[in-house]
RNA sequence: GGGCCUGUAGUCCAACGGUUAAGACGCUACCUUGACAUGGUAGAGAUCGGAGUUCGACUCUCCGCAGGCCCACCA
């Protein structure tokens, strides 16, 4: 009986072995799979199966197609799951070092942990092709790549205003962000205007106050025509700023008029850059308010109490109204995003939009249409790309700062992976002012700039001789939530650095949802976790619900039904072979010393594989393992299974003329849908297949298919069996057999007796096409129905009767 | 507001423009037959609506309706 000591024993066995290793040495076509380096959080997720088991059931399929599969796998150590645990834990006040130490302490007990649980699925990556963006090697390549993007002119370093999360302390991109919906206050303040009229205006952010540089209103609004150029104070700070006029401002919202503050959000940021207004540096990193003279130092939150407390006192608070709009917020702490003028490390990626998104088309993308997603994201992008982080536990930017001219000053190749806050710059002055006054970069890289030179990293950029035939890699697979970052940078910085597209295809996957149809939040409590699902169902259970998930790309809800089924199948299959086991053991005749003994329900069923073999083949080919699935469950299940099987037993349990046959065509479809099966269920088919054949698997090559059809012919690895008197389509033959048996089935069950119950008659009418193929297996419908009077006559199409 | 995707039985999920629209869960009835009751047999049950293209539309086009995702806006 399948059970978990079996799925135990061959993941096992498998760590080690060869087949399952890339072969530097062989001459086999490569076949390369970029998959997605997780983060190190611990444990794995649903989304993980998801691509686990693609991953490694196309690598399996691709080693029986007889290719050298190269399927590596990498972890992103850095990044802020890891900071944020090693926070937790540690609180925030661990010295830079320390805390670097720490970090790599959790991740790499992590990656052990998550590496465990990808073997228990059977994943078969090729651990010395392993790959770890926290490792030496991985950051000096990553290092590279950045001075190979700055020698280009890509790198440059400037003043704009970033997104900034104040409880990172650090610049993120816009790619990491989020939207939040929450209630608040719009706040309606009076301002006063000269001639002692008030101006009231609706803000969110009160606190913000003292950065006002501006009042805007819509140069169509009636009711502030009159005041365009006119002054208005700011209360409490009582200073003056103008009112301008920008099409911009809704004249719907609060009152029409807007206060302009450098920056509450990107309204503001647009006006003060068309009208050159004034920048008020009005936050902290840690988001404090600064540069007020009444509220500093205090955090935006508490600062807004005390303002509103203020005006309400001074009564220039003349209404508070509750409104739900959207924040963005980080997707990783959640904490809401200020918008911060700093001078920041950027990419050029604007100017590269057009080439990026030629280089995303000839990359084969399945499903098609999720290149529009990657287009549309290309053409919002407004900035560059801001890399900066000012984190610890990130790659270090390989560069220095001139003090008095601002050049960038690169690290020196022979001097990676490099941290330039501990180590020396490459020069002693400055070549461009010759200045001595050289300061280190001290922010770290965007972890998207790690993940994002993946396929040139497991393909042995720089150094290996091996590049040229491992890249692009053949295929990526990653998930629809990432599009946007993962493929998108890749697209970008692989193709830039190595003047070709990263990959051939690129496989992409929806996201599994909660049983309820929500995405799996761990607050909601609809979350279903691989450790537990590893601990009520077989693995070979879980891979297949994956493939039977609906085709790739769309998201899918967990549902414990499928998984049942999915374990269901197994037993079905593991009974199945049993059975028939105990007729092939030691049965070694080849088709050529049985040819003509095949009869009709034999013929039937090979032809009918023989479009499932080509049907599974060409869906794996095209990385469909859920058509192969499918398509290969249903067969075996109700073609072979239901109806083939229960159509012979008579034939293998007594020594009939053409037994052999029957226990030809039974090894042969077991044999080979074994085989078919064997990369998305390796553990049960193993188990099976060494049992019964007493050989891996793993071992084989995939069944062939005949692909000339023209002949009413059926061939079985090469050998043509041919029946003279076939004349019309064989499927239609083994149709009209099982739709025979169906007929007396129903009317056995109809009469609500057995289907072992003998009868006394079938009557069957058929037109004469058929009756001449009827009558050639007269004896075996009258056994299959046990009846010892089977009558045959003509008719008009089929008819079947029975009498008890 | 822009873009993309999806609408098939109570539910999930298939179907090169061409038989009687497949399979699963659930439901009903029957069958403890020498692989399997985690099984078998049978039954009821579906193409969102409207136009159009076509000899023929689940499939292609347009419109509408309903969901979902991405983006923009949100003072």
């Amino acid at each position: 009986m399948y059970n978990i000591e079996i799925d135990n024993k061959w993941n096992q066995r498998w760590i080690n072995d060869k087949r399952f290793k890339f072969d530097p040495e062989s001459d086999k076509p490569v076949f390369v799979i970029d998959t997605p380096p997780p983060f190190t959080t611990g444990e794995l997720h649903m989304g993980h199966v998801y691509w686990v088991t693609y991953a490694d059931s196309l690598a399996r399929y691709m080693r029986l197609k007889g290719y050298n599969v190269l399927y590596p796998q990498g972890w992103d150590a850095k990044g802020f799951p890891t900071e944020i645990a090693v926070e937790k834990k540690y609180g925030r006040s661990l010295s830079r070092d320390e805390f670097y130490k720490r970090c790599e302490e959790i991740s790499s007990q992590n990656i052990k942990l998550m590496k465990d649980q990808m073997r228990q699925l059977g994943a078969t990556f090729d651990e010395s092709y392993e790959y770890n963006t926290l490792s030496k090697d991985y950051i000096r390549k990553v290092q590279l790549s950045l001075i190979y993007m700055f020698n280009k002119g890509l790198i440059y370093k400037a003043m704009h205003p970033v997104d900034w999360c104040p409880h990172c302390v650090s610049s993120i991109a816009k790619a990491e962000e989020e939207d939040l919906e929450e209630e608040t206050d719009l706040n309606y303040i009076s301002f006063s205007l000269e001639d002692n009229k008030e101006l009231i205006i609706a803000t969110t952010r009160p606190e913000l106050m003292h950065a006002c540089v501006a009042i805007a209103v819509n140069p169509e609004d009636s009711r502030y025509k009159d005041y365009i150029g006119k002054d208005v104070i700011i209360p409490l700070y009582n200073r003056k700023v103008k009112i301008i006029a920008d099409e911009i401002v809704d004249k719907e919202f609060g009152t029409g008029a807007e206060m302009i503050c450098t920056y509450g959000d990107k309204n503001d940021l647009i006006i003060v850059k068309k009208h050159n207004l004034n920048f008020i540096d009005a936050l902290t990193e840690d988001g404090r308010i600064k540069n007020s003279g009444l509220y500093d130092n205090l955090t935006a939150q508490d600062a807004r109490k005390k303002i509103i407390e203020e005006l309400k006192a001074k009564g220039l608070l003349k209404k508070v109204e509750k409104i739900k709009h959207s924040v963005r917020i980080h997707d990783r702490c959640k904490t809401k995003i200020e918008l911060l003028n700093r001078e920041q490390m950027f990419i050029k990626i604007k100017e590269f939009i057009p080439k990026i998104k030629e280089v995303a088309a000839s990359i084969r993308w399945i499903p098609e249409h999720l290149i529009h997603r990657l287009n549309n994201w290309a053409d919002s992008l407004e900035w560059d790309w801001n890399i900066s982080r000012n984190r610890i536990f990130g790659t270090p930017l390989p560069f220095w700062i001139c003090n008095n001219c601002k050049n960038i000053i690169p690290a020196a190749e022979e001097q990676l992976p490099v941290n330039p806050i501990v180590d020396k710059p490459p020069v002693e002055r400055c070549p461009i002012c010759n200045s001595n006054d050289i300061i280190p970069e001290t922010s770290t890289a965007d972890v998207w700039i790690d993940s994002s030179i993946t396929p040139l990293i497991i393909s042995g950029w720089p150094d290996s001789k091996l590049f040229d035939r491992l890249y692009p890699a053949s295929i990526r697979i990653q998930g629809t939530d990432i599009i946007r970052t993962w493929a998108f940078y890749t697209i970008f910085r692989s193709s830039f650095i190595s003047g070709d597209k990263p990959f051939e295809s690129l496989l992409i996957h929806g996201m599994i949802l909660g049983p309820d149809g929500r995405q799996m939040h761990k607050s909601w409590g609809n979350g279903v976790y691989p450790s537990e699902l590893l601990q009520k169902y077989p693995v070979d259970a879980i891979r297949l619900w994956v493939a039977l998930s609906g085709s790739i790309g769309s998201d899918k809800i967990f549902s414990y039904k499928d998984m049942e089924y999915a374990k269901r199948f197994l037993n079905k299959l593991e009974n199945s072979i049993n059975f028939i086991s105990r007729f092939i053991k030691g049965f070694d005749k080849d088709e050529n010393s049985i040819k003509d003994e095949f009869n009709l329900f034999d013929i039937a069923i090979l032809s009918k594989f023989n479009d499932i073999v080509e049907i599974v083949e060409r869906a794996y080919d095209s990385y469909d393992i859920n058509t192969a699935m499918t398509q290969l469950v249903n067969f075996y299940w109700h073609d072979f299974c239901d109806y083939y099987i229960e159509n012979i037993k008579h034939r293998v349990y007594n020594d009939s003329r053409d037994k052999d046959a029957a226990v030809f065509t039974l090894r042969y479809i077991a044999n080979n849908s074994l085989i078919l099966f064997a990369p998305v269920i390796p553990h049960i088919v193993e188990e099976l297949y060494t049992t019964v054949f007493e050989r891996s698997v793993f071992d084989q090559s995939l069944p062939k298919f005949v692909e000339n059809r023209e002949e009413l012919t059926y061939a079985i690895n090469g050998i043509v069996f041919r029946s003279a008197e076939i004349e019309v389509p064989i499927e239609s033959i083994g149709d009209a057999l099982n739709s025979i048996i169906s007929a007396v089935r129903q009317a056995k069950t109809k009469n609500k007796i057995s289907l072992n119950e003998p009868i006394k008659s079938v009557n069957i009418k058929a037109n004469e096409e058929l009756i001449r193929y009827i009558e050639l297996v007269k004896d075996d419908i009258a056994k299959i129905c046990k009846s010892n009077n089977v009558n045959i006559e003509k008719g008009e199409g089929l008819n079947v009767s029975i009498e008890l």
